[in-house]
DNA sequence: TTTACCAAAGTAAACGTTTACATTAGTAGA
DNA sequence: TCTACTAATGTAAACGTTTACTTTGGTAAA
């Protein structure tokens, strides 16, 4: 039975009263006599009544739904704002519709276009470049309200909720340095893909300079389908330039930075130190644990979905928030061990006790 | 300009016609002239008109969506079925609405209830348990076409799309004993929580029955949040009835192992092989690599998809659907290499070359 | 008994589309 | 010039809700 899906009319009809009582008692507004509410009880009962979301939003011209649009959904520390995004909009009555374009830039814009026709509330987005995005141009255009996340915050003026990537970047070279390392290298994917890589970059760039650390050389790999061995092999052909330590611009590329410098016979942390970057789960896993700058990407898609829930319901505008940042310190980096190899070619400059 | 959102009855009297016009041309149905389409076209322009999908879906009683349900997105072997799906489903202009229930069996009917009144037009899921699923009742009541991924098939008559689990198992305890283990271990999640879990230990329980040795040892362990070294530690605190080998419910597990194991001073594989179920990429980059079965998720998404949607058209019923699994080899796994610590204790029984 | 009020319920018009059907006008054949 | 067709367009009724407004009775105050 109950099986073709019933309509408020059915309702109605089958309880003896009209729609509009109905509505009311569905939607708890207005009063209605308990005997009839029965009535209407039972028949929705019968018939197996759901309200039609789609006939209720087209009414009401509200959704009660959100757009979540990031850069890809393999990468879990996407999926952990996803979970937290979806944790505050669950409580708050409001469902997610979301999507990735997997680091395509038009594709970007399709997704943001396709949310819009579908008409979400507002949207929770990660760009490629929040300086020059068509995908938010159109979302001011439609006047949609939006907050972005992981963003590096720029001085567009677009709502963000992310860390500091540069201070950390910063605090990744300054750990680094105090732990002895001097030749320094960054391992990341395309920048113009990645704010956030570019700003982590600079950060750490500075934080070198800072301690008067020669200039981090800087390897751009493809993130998708990084040939993580071949790029390495030539940097660490000559041990006596090769970096000690590495700062990847996320924690994935870290795990295959890892993993290669172990198939090259190179020892994490011995040879060489490997920071990452975002702090997920399967890090604290790994052997070695991977050092790592946590971000709050739970609570990051929280205080974003707030702030945009908020915005809807007139509380206020979001604005610009800064969520701090943790560094995780793993087996994966460590002290400057092994006399580096300039030292073993001249063995008379120092020695660091050890075998 | 263009910023309240235009309506197609705006755009009609902008152009200058009757809003079925604009309808058939921007559906490409019926005829229109070209001197009346450039002005239509040039009126869409200047608001900025997107037809409104609600208007639309309830009009044709079509949503053109999708529901996806699974347990976890913070799982890489689901997001990438997902991808899969995505892939599938845009290509034939459908949207997706997904969301997990986070292995709680009540939100998975909740989940169900809340697409259904968004009237996604069919589910694509993978629920905790396809015999006894509230979730599936209520679909099937409600008359929407599923089509189930990753859960053991079963004689319930769901559709299905999947690998063999039983067989997999199986297969991985004879890979372990061809390679001299005698003793296993299982290490998996609640297995109410996963029927496939269920499926392969039963599987490898079989596998080693078959060979003669001794039932693997089954450790049941939180997914979610592992206490790893604290279950391991007393298995292997007798070295003597230890497991040389663990087979892994799924890969995050078996990465969760690996690393208790480097932690507890056990090599991998020397001391211990592991391997793990699902083939998710990050395996690839670990050190050691890791061992697993590796599934299709991708195509099984994209499968289970082509299903569902011919079955929307009417093309034809979809049925359950094995796809292949193969084994996937890596550093994790190895033939036993130390002397059994209890041959150590008689160290006259036998001597396997090496130091 | 009238009046005024109120609780409970009904009526009907939207919301933005699509589409069956009706209308119009232009063209070709007679 | 008429007829018959067809291409191009218009009209209006749905789809499943919500909700402003109206109606209906019942009850308390006068």
């Amino acid at each position: 039975m109950a099986n073709m899906t019933a309509t408020i009319r059915d309702v109605a009809e089958r309880a003896g009263v009209s729609v509009a009582t109905v509505s009311r008692l569905v939607n708890n507004t207005g009063r209605v006599r308990e005997e009839t509410a029965a009535h209407i009880r039972a028949a929705i009962d019968e018939l197996g009544f759901r309200p039609n979301a789609v006939g209720r939003s087209l009414k009401k011209n509200r959704t009660r739904s959100l757009g979540v649009v990031i850069p890809s959904m393999s990468n879990p520390v996407f999926s952990e704002a996803v979970a937290g995004i979806k944790a505050e909009a669950r409580a708050r009555g409001y469902w997610l519709m979301f999507t990735s374009p997997d680091y395509a830039a038009d594709e970007e814009v399709e997704m943001v276009n396709l949310l819009l026709d579908y008409r979400v509330e507002g949207m929770i987005l990660t760009v490629a470049n929040p300086h020059h995005s068509p995908a938010l141009d159109i979302l001011q255009r439609a006047g949609v309200p939006y907050v972005l996340i992981y963003n590096q915050v720029s001085d567009d003026g677009h709502p963000t909720v992310t860390v500091d990537n540069i201070a950390a970047g910063r605090e990744v070279a300054h750990k680094l340095i105090d732990m002895g390392h001097q030749r320094l290298g960054i391992v990341s994917g395309r920048f113009d893909a990645s704010d956030r890589a570019h700003a982590r970059r600079d950060g750490f760039i500075d934080g070198a300079s800072e301690r008067g650390v020669e200039t981090p050389i800087v390897l751009e790999v493809d993130f998708l389908a990084p040939k993580m061995k071949e790029t390495l092999n030539p940097v660490y052909a000559d041990p006596a330039t090769a970096p000690t330590a590495l700062f990847c611009s996320n924690d994935l590329l870290a795990i295959s930075v890892v993993g290669a410098l172990g198939r090259m016979n190179l020892n994490v942390p011995k040879d060489v130190s490997v920071v990452g970057f975002d702090g997920i789960a399967v890090g604290t896993h790994l052997h070695p644990t991977l050092a790592t700058v946590v971000q709050p990407s739970h609570e990051m898609g929280r205080v974003a979905t707030r702030q945009l829930l908020d915005r809807l319901t007139g509380e206020n505008r979001p604005k610009m928030e800064i969520l701090p940042h943790t560094f995780r310190m793993g087996e994966s980096a460590g002290p400057v061990f092994n006399p580096s190899p300039a030292d073993l070619r001249n063995p008379n400059r120092k020695t660091t006790g050890g075998s």
